[in-house]
DNA sequence: TAAGGCATGTAAGACGTTACATGATTAC
DNA sequence: GTAATCATGTAACGTCTTACATGCCTTA
């Protein structure tokens, strides 16, 4: 992939994405940032620690974050905050313009699934299409849940994070929506 | 990465995008392939040769797509065509369900960004913001352009894909339209 | 005939994924 | 005291990216 991501910066989505983890909940282990990721409802990274582990260790080579060995039980623990300069990683990473050229058109696995749908069949396509909206109205309620549980009294930021899943999912399952009716209007009628 | 992307399926997402293309273009080089990559809007691939030269000779081995050699002028291309096996990777590909379990969220890193904004001190949020909606105002119309330009008529499909882009970005723009309302309410108005 | 881009590749590197390994803790 | 799970890692692997290399082919 090389680091490119987005803008001008030097730092990955994910390393950034950390990074934002450790400055917002303070000194925590990399098992607890793990779980950011793991119950995360995107699933961009999976939060291995395959890719964890390596990371905070760079970020710490690069001094980004810091970590002092802590001890709970008899268990030795490293909890990482985040430095001064790693601060201003963050920043420079939030701030950096999106997309370099024009196109900010992000990728959507739905969209690429259509450009080829026409190899299917007529009614596998349509049973294609309607099972994907009824995926798209699952996550459509689930964003809806999350957008309430994220009120904008606490942090208003992870709200609008919250309502941009739930208008961009809304606007997906109309756009199914649309290309469902489209189909069946122009294939014949089929209740199934 | 490894093959797992999304569904069943053994194959990567830029894999079966290659196969499709083969699959609609008909036989075609390398280098046709990657302009369709490269004249695309959506920078999910780069459609380097480094990507395509070695996935189309994995395809090949796997028996998905045959070469035969051909000459125009003096110099030796490969055309390559879709088999029957690889036909049927399509349609499975195309057919599996997207997202095993519930949640199909897309990721949109305008949405990552916006959980650490916080971090920017206000004039340079709302600079960001303001930045990155006029970025968006533009791929929309870009995505109104390409809409147009892909009608109902020829490719259904291809239309139906231009629609997309064009809903989830208009859906996008309300969204960060409401954001940049919402903090300029909430820190004073400014008008840079 | 020299310049520039067309078309085909290869090389090195980065990143994240699955899968495995291992010791500490807790539950029963 | 044994089993499950917590918490920390490492190993191997695959894929894509940038950067480079190299001949063809057109055009001026």
């Amino acid at each position: 992939m090389a680091r490119q991501e987005s803008g001008t910066t030097d730092t990955t989505e994910l390393e950034a994405a950390v990074l934002g983890v450790v400055w917002q909940e303070g000194p925590c282990t990399p098992y607890a940032i793990r779980q950011h990721f793991l119950e995360s409802r995107a699933p961009r990274w999976s939060g291995s620690a395959g890719a964890i582990y390596p990371l905070v260790r760079r970020l710490e080579t690069r001094g980004l974050v810091r970590s002092t060995p802590s001890v709970r039980g008899r268990r030795a623990h490293r909890d990482f905050r985040i430095t001064r300069h790693g601060g201003t990683a963050l920043k420079r990473w939030v701030r950096a313009p999106i997309s370099l050229g024009d196109g900010a058109l992000i990728h959507d696995p739905l969209r690429t699934r259509m450009l080829f749908l026409s190899a299917l069949p007529r009614e596998e396509a349509l049973s294609f299409v309607s099972d994907a909206l009824g995926a798209l109205r699952r996550a459509l309620q689930q964003a809806q849940k999350d957008c309430r549980e994220k009120p904008v009294g606490e942090d208003q930021f992870a709200h609008f994070a919250a309502r941009n899943a739930l208008l961009v999912t809304r606007a997906r399952v109309k756009w199914l929506a649309e290309v469902q009716g489209r189909l069946k209007a122009c294939w014949g009628e089929r209740l199934s």
